[in-house]
RNA sequence: GCCCCCAUAGUCUAGCGGCCUAGGACGUCACCCUUUCAAGGUGAAGAUCGCGGGUUCGAAUCCCGCUGGGGGUACCA
């Protein structure tokens, strides 16, 4: 079994596009075949530099490696279409279909296409039913090579049959037969006047002697698997099996995702914080399932029980929801060690810690780690919810400070005596801090979250926080005293 | 417009003729735990299986029509 992922540089690599190639990955692995990378860069117009670095990037990130590929090599190198066609590659096969009748030379230019038209709804033919057929379909030998002789520019066009119809099957949708009529069909351009293949001639020459046997690809794809396998069939060339499998919907639905209007470049999410292997999860399930119940796998396990008949016909929905749920998860199943490792590129970004990173910035970190690892869905966050730790207290309003039932007076009562009940603390930790502070809830006659609400704002800043007595001793003595005083002054 | 594909709760999905009084997950809500927030636990609401016809003893599952959604309609991929 080989299969290809063969996107075209125009751009950075959407999820939607990663998880097609995911597709391909996976069944390649399943079933210990070949994934190969090919980069489809016959469009001149618009190409971008460095977008198949970043379509690599994006895909290493996620857990994909390639067999045979434009940096990796492979015995059918080169793995970049523009370079093969530099080697002649498409060429031959295009002027063999010119030389068995399956395909011509057209010398219509834009403008005359435009005029053929305009010519058709003059005729009172309706604008949208018209179906580009060269005049030069039907012209001798001698009247090409005039037109030729003459240096006109032309194009290599597939020669599509009249009439009659083309089907083929497709595995995502049970090995069921899709028919199209061939009047609904064009007479595709398979060589531009640059003398470049357009995707369907490149993808398809490449595909043959890539020895490619399974076509993986969006069902974007499928209007226009006909002329393909209408180039199979002239060739004489033996047919990969097609899967045209679900495109990813905008979270709206109103439409697949898109590079311009969605925020769903891959790197952002590692930009974000989200876990790799996270990303594979939720990618696999974007279209394919395995059970009922099943969802959170290894990508071993997904290699394992991954197969093309268990792929939905019918288009995912975008959902970062589930993908934020789904990181959360990974996140939590992670030590925290490694979390606290994973999070100091975000502490050091959000200027919290210097670059680089002493040693005792790492040790700090991990102590804090475990106050916020459970909360994370995003390792970014981490940043915020810990940035009390790093920096003084920016002002935040006095109010906060008083809880329920309680008033301005009475708050501050409860914070000096706080302050005076830590002082007396010998060893400065999580227990002794715990002991200290509930002991004081009985003598104070309050309830419990009514002091330690006033104690979280005074040293946090904020009414959502860590756990309190790990945030204290973690804060240090002199600074959860410092706060807490001057929490109980603004109160006056 | 025309062509093609698709159709189970707001979303992702299980289901491939009787096991379905339609299962799981995200999200939502409630309760428990609890110093806030999470996490965890329990529970709830939410789907006339898009609609209408068939086929069958029996249909979410098969067929047809309609509707809706998506894709395509380039010398872009």
């Amino acid at each position: 079994m080989r299969v290809r992922f063969a996107p075209s540089p125009t751009g950075f690599l959407h999820i939607g596009g990663v998880r097609t190639a995911l597709f391909n990955w996976l069944f390649a692995r399943h079933y210990g075949g070949q994934f190969i990378l090919r980069l489809e860069d016959t469009d001149e117009k618009r190409f971008v530099q460095d977008a198949a670095d970043d379509i690599m990037a994006s895909m290493r990130w996620v857990g994909m490696n390639w067999d045979e590929g434009p940096d990796v090599g492979g015995p059918h190198a080169p793995y970049v279409q523009s370079e093969r066609k530099a080697l002649g590659i498409y060429q031959g096969p295009a002027d063999a279909l010119v030389a068995s009748g399956h395909a011509y030379k057209c010398f219509v230019t834009p403008e005359g296409e435009e005029a053929m038209r305009a010519a058709w709804a003059a005729k009172g033919e309706r604008p949208e039913r018209f179906r580009f057929r060269g005049p030069e379909r039907d012209w001798t030998p001698a009247q090409t090579a005039e037109a030729e002789a003459n240096g006109r520019p032309f194009t290599i066009r597939l020669k599509v049959p009249l009439d009659g119809a083309t089907s083929f099957s497709d595995l995502v949708r049970g090995g069921d037969q899709i028919t199209i009529a061939n009047a609904d069909l064009y007479d595709l351009v398979l060589l531009k006047t640059s003398g470049m293949p357009t995707y369907h001639l490149a993808h398809l020459v490449d595909d043959h002697l890539m020895g490619v046997t399974h076509v993986i690809r969006g069902e974007e794809w499928v209007p226009s698997a006909p002329y393909h396998i209408m180039l199979y069939q002239a060739f004489g060339w033996h047919m990969p099996t097609f899967a045209h499998v679900p495109n990813i919907l905008r979270q709206d639905g109103k439409g697949k995702l898109s590079k311009r209007k969605d925020d769903v470049s891959t790197n952002r999410f590692w930009e974000r914080g989200y876990l790799s292997q996270a990303m594979f999860n939720y990618l696999a399930l974007q279209g394919w399932s395995y059970d009922d119940k099943t969802e959170i796998m290894s990508r071993d396990e997904i290699v394992a029980r991954f197969t093309i008949d268990r792929v939905q016909a019918s288009p995912a929905r975008w959902n970062p929801d589930k993908l934020k749920d789904m990181n959360g998860i990974y996140i939590r199943s992670l030590p925290t060690a490694e979390v606290a490792k994973l999070l100091m590129p975000y502490m050091v970004k959000a200027g919290m810690v210097a670059d680089p990173p002493r040693a005792e910035d790492l040790s700090y970190l991990t102590q804090l780690t475990p106050l916020v690892h459970e909360r994370l869905e995003e390792l970014q966050q981490a940043a915020e919810m810990l940035a009390f730790f790093f920096a003084d207290l920016p002002a935040y309003e006095p109010k906060l400070l008083i809880q329920k039932q309680m008033d301005a007076a009475r708050t501050a009562d409860v914070l000096r005596a706080a302050h005076a009940a830590l002082n007396s603390i010998e060893v400065w930790a999580t227990d002794t801090l715990e002991a200290q502070l509930r002991d004081l809830v009985g003598r104070m006659a309050v309830k419990p979250g009514q002091i330690f609400g006033s104690i979280r704002v005074a040293v946090s800043g904020r009414t959502v926080a860590p756990p309190l007595f790990e945030t204290l001793a973690a804060l240090g003595r002199e600074r959860s005293m410092a706060r807490i005083a001057a929490a109980a002054i603004a109160l006056e």
